[in-house]
DNA sequence: TCCACTTTATTGAGATTGTCAATAGTTACT
DNA sequence: AGTAACTATTGACAATCTCAATAAAGTGGA
C-alpha cells in the first residue's frame, strides 16, 4: 500500500496539483472541453502573436480572405461577439490596411468586409504558423480520431447539416 | 427557383451567417473546439447562475467537495488561472459560508479550500441542474460518441495516464 | 406618402476577467 | 545563520464582456 501522496518510481514527478485529476470534474465534458480549448488556445494565440496577431484578429482575416464577403453582424453572429467588439477588430485590421470596409450594396447600412492583398499575404504567412502550432497538440490524436473529433465538434458547435453539402 | 435569401420549406430557415460556415475556418480544430466551448460554457453558466454561481465557483466548489484538499496554489495550477483569481474566487464562496479556508499542516504558507456542509448542499443542487443542462447540449452525440469524445479531449487536456488508473 | 418599428454600425459606460509586480510570512538549502 | 524560492494576498492596469443610446437606413402597414 502506498501513501496516497506517494508514487512508484515510473511516476511522472507529480507536479503538485496532478492529484486533482482524480476529482469528478474531469469527468464532465464541459470542463474537459474549456480545458482543452484553453491550452489549444494559448497555443494559437502564441503563434499568431508572432505575426501581430490574436485568433480573434486571425479568425477574422481568415474570414475577410475567403471572400465571402461578411457584414460586421454577419461576423458577430458567426463570432458570438458583441457587435461593438467587431467594430473594434475591424478597425485595427482596418487600421493596419490588412482589411478593408465595402459598402453592401444590398444594404447601405451595412459594410461588407474584404481582405487587402497585404491582408491576404499576412494571413497566408500566419496560417502557416498557427497551422503548424495546432499540429503539436493534436499530436496526441491519430489522422482517423482527428477526424472523429472534428465531425463531434462540428455538431457541439452547431455546424448546419454536416452530412448533406 | 428561388430567390438566394429564400428557401424550401424544410429549409431551417438560415439565419443569415449560417453562409460563413463555408468557410475554411471551420475545418480548424481550435476553431470547432473554441466554439463548441462557447455553447457549453454559456449553457452551464446560465444552469450554474440559478444557484448563484458561475462556472468558475461551480467548479471551484467541485472540487472543494471531493475532500482532495487542494491547497489556492493546486487550484490556480489545475484550473491554469493566477493565484490572485483563486484568492477572490474563494473569497467569494467562504463568504457565503459555502467553503472554508484551513491550514494546510505541512506548510503553514498554504491554505487548504474545503467544503462546509452547506457548501456540499448548494453543490449537489448545482450539479443537478448544471449536469442536465449538459445533457441538452451533449445530445447531439451518442453515448458512445461521448465516451470517445471523453477519452479524446482527456489527452488533449493534458490529463495524467488516461489508459492506467 | 407618412408613420411607426426594426435593423446596422458605432460610441461609450461599467462590470468582469486577465496579467503582472510587490510584499509578508514561511520553507528549503547550504 | 543566511540566501533563495514559494504561498497567499493586494493593488494596478489592460483586455474583454455586456448593455444602453444613437444616427442612418430599411420595412411594412394605414
Amino acid at each position: 500500500m502506498l501513501n496516497p501522496t506517494e508514487s512508484l518510481a515510473t511516476a511522472p514527478m507529480l507536479s503538485g496539483s496532478e492529484r486533482l485529476w482524480a476529482t469528478s470534474v474531469v469527468r464532465d465534458l464541459a470542463f474537459l472541453l474549456a480545458r482543452a480549448n484553453a491550452l489549444s488556445l494559448a497555443q494559437a494565440n502564441a503563434a499568431a502573436a508572432t505575426h501581430g496577431l490574436k485568433v480573434r484578429s486571425y479568425t477574422v482575416l481568415a474570414i475577410a480572405v475567403s471572400d465571402t464577403r461578411p457584414t460586421q453582424r454577419e461576423l458577430a453572429e458567426f463570432l458570438r461577439l458583441d457587435p461593438s467588439q467587431i467594430v473594434a477588430l475591424v478597425d485595427e485590421l482596418e487600421s493596419r490596411a490588412l482589411v478593408r470596409r465595402e459598402p453592401d450594396p444590398s444594404d447601405r447600412r451595412a459594410n461588407v468586409v474584404v481582405a487587402t492583398d497585404e491582408g491576404r499575404a499576412t494571413y497566408a504567412s500566419a496560417h502557416a504558423t498557427v497551422a503548424d502550432s495546432e499540429r503539436a497538440i493534436f499530436a496526441a490524436l491519430s489522422a482517423e480520431e482527428r477526424t472523429t473529433l472534428m465531425e463531434m465538434l462540428r455538431r457541439l458547435a452547431g455546424a448546419p447539416d454536416a452530412l448533406s453539402a
